[in-house]
DNA sequence: CAAGAGATCATCT
DNA sequence: GATGATCTCTTGA
């Protein structure tokens, strides 16, 4: 049971999308305690990833992508949700880790409040809906998942997912990446419910 | 079921 | 002024 640290996100991108399968998402909303198994996740790996927004170059939205490991980087999309996603690697070097799916453990009750509607798989399947169900809005953005009083970062519950267990595909919605958009950079468990697309 | 439209706004050209 | 790292609802077979 402990929390992730620097060192794990200033690992490559595509490895710490990968170990952060199995590994849990914790939100603390005052007395409030919320949390989920990280089933899905993207890579986005550098200034060269036509699907990053990062490739633009550094801008007001995008410029804590630039920073070390261990910051959220959460931005609105489409005008109705967030995305999350925690940033990777060095200083300078723009890379992330969009969280696209969790399967929920604790405070079930409380995201049923938040996604109104009491049917789990459709709690946090997804990456707008499971900032829904976490109470994740910019406020997060630019904000530390590794400082002593993060509200919101992740754990190491010692939950070991197989390599053959592993799932590696394209990633969602990056049909104007060229190239980029058909890079196995999505990772997911295999066969788990919660998963946004098989 | 699958496919398509619509919602709505921050961000960048 | 256009566009999007999405989701939900409606339509139609």
């Amino acid at each position: 049971m402990t929390k992730l640290t620097q060192r794990f996100f200033d690992q490559k991108t595509e490895l710490v999308a990968k170990e952060l399968l199995g590994k849990v998402l914790v939100r603390k909303i005052n007395d409030k305690k919320l949390s989920g198994m990280i089933v899905e996740t993207e890579a986005y790996v550098g200034p060269h990833d036509l699907a990053s927004h990062a490739s633009k170059g550094k801008t007001n939205r995008t410029h804590v992508m630039f920073s070390s490991g261990g910051f959220w980087y959460v931005y609105m999309i489409y005008g109705f949700y967030y995305c999350l996603n925690i940033v990777t690697e060095t200083e300078d070097y723009p890379s992330a880790v969009l969280i696209r799916a969790l399967e929920p453990l604790e405070g079930i009750e409380i995201m049923k409040q938040n996604r109104k509607t009491d049917n789990i798989i459709n709690l946090t399947s997804g990456p707008g809906k499971l900032c829904q169900a976490f109470e994740i809005t910019k406020k997060i953005d630019s904000t530390s998942a590794i400082s002593e009083n993060s509200k919101l970062y992740i754990e190491d519950r010692e939950i070991k997912i197989p390599a053959n267990q592993i799932v590696k595909a394209e990633r969602i919605g990056v049909d104007y990446a060229g190239i980029w958009k058909d890079k196995l950079l999505r990772f997911y468990i295999k066969d788990n419910l919660f998963v946004s697309k098989k």
